[in-house]
DNA sequence: CAGGAACGATAACATTTGTTATCAAGTTTA
DNA sequence: TAAACTTGATAACAAATGTTATCGTTCCTG
């Protein structure tokens, strides 16, 4: 299945698609502005495998996750290579396609039976706006822009610095929860290796371990 | 040589090292603005491999290069690792450090002989507070941010999608200019591979193109 | 319930990449 | 200027990783 339409345009530079929930975990005080706009979401109760967005289309919504699992890839000669994974309680979009009107460079699509929330762009557009005149707001942008950067140029610096394995052990300790939900093939495309060396990397830490 | 000390306290939770700069040339309408902090700057005439900031240590200063060139690096089992190359007119700090007052993950050192000039924390704080009244301050960070944010994950993503080979190609091709100024075994740790592997690739690359 | 698809393990082999060592040319420095 | 260091190329070998194929299990779907 394929969801997302196309939406109205968003004049404003800005990018901050984790804003609804970020501010809702770190910015309690903030929770009347959020409630006028929870109303707006549409509420998606979605299988497994759910297309929210597809990579050429432009983003035209913003998708928080109630419950269950997606993830963020790209088509890369006939194979998917994942980018990201989300899970409950966060929110995501395809962030140049969202701000810059452009067509995604993405996929998002749910990896198991979700319950998803979209808001239109238009009112990500009218929520920003009404917080602008908070003082707070600014602390809360920055905050929540330092976090994505972060994350990002980890990602990048592990590919610099460490081997497959040592990718996948920091992500069965920093992040396990990804491990125990998602199948295989999506994180060994995650790590940049094939199905068949992630194996072979969990077959050999699993020798490894045996002291039996 | 080692330069950079400590400085005043940093408690604004933003982060936007590039900024300075960012706004000379995309915001010329705030010259104003950016003249009295240039005042404000250190300037410094050094030589190559001097170390503006030393990894461990806290940042306390904004890098702004007019003339040279600088790498970002880290120390990995006594190997460098270059994560990033800047060239004159671009700005940069070790940005988890500047904001957040920790160790610095990262060494900043000139590769060539640079003049660079330094503005200490404090007044960066001056600053960002002074643009703050200014309408205009929040597209622009948004459009820094953007910029940044969309840099790493491009990066990030070019790791689980492209071979050394395509990566070593597409920098020929988009920042043909690092390849020309920078050592090969700095590009090397920076795309993730061995000076030998870097070599190989190279002289691959040249017989491929020999139609002589 | 049956058939097919999706998922994951494993083997065998090919290719890529790393490691170590050597050499030559260019740079820096005492 | 001579010695020492830096840089880059190359060879030989080792290790890591990809590719293709097979198999068994689970899961989904009609």
């Amino acid at each position: 299945m394929i969801l997302d339409q196309k939406d109205s345009k968003f004049e404003v530079n800005h990018q901050c698609p984790y804003m609804l929930f970020h501010f809702k975990d770190q910015f309690p005080e903030l929770e009347p502005f959020l409630e006028k706009y929870r109303s707006y979401q549409q509420r998606l109760d979605v299988g497994a495998k759910t297309i929210l967005l597809e990579e050429g289309k432009v983003s035209g919504q913003y998708v928080f996750i109630e419950k269950g699992c997606v993830r963020l890839f790209f088509n890369n000669d006939g194979l998917d290579k994942t980018v990201q994974f989300f899970f409950e309680h966060e929110g995501l979009t395809s962030l140049e396609s969202f701000v810059g009107n452009v067509p995604s460079a993405f996929t998002i699509e749910t990896i198991e039976p979700s319950v998803i929330y979209l808001l239109p762009k238009k009112y990500v557009i009218e929520l920003i706006d009404d917080l602008s005149r908070e003082p707070q707001f600014f602390k809360m942008i920055m905050s929540i822009f330092a976090q994505r950067q972060s994350h990002y140029i980890n990602e990048f610096v592990s590919f610099i610095r460490d081997t497959p394995e040592q990718r996948y052990l920091k992500l069965l300790t920093d992040r396990p929860h990804i491990i125990q939900r998602v199948a295989q093939h999506y994180i060994a495309s995650y790590l940049g290796v094939s199905t068949v060396h992630l194996s072979r990397i969990k077959s050999k830490l699993a020798k490894g371990n045996a002291h039996f």
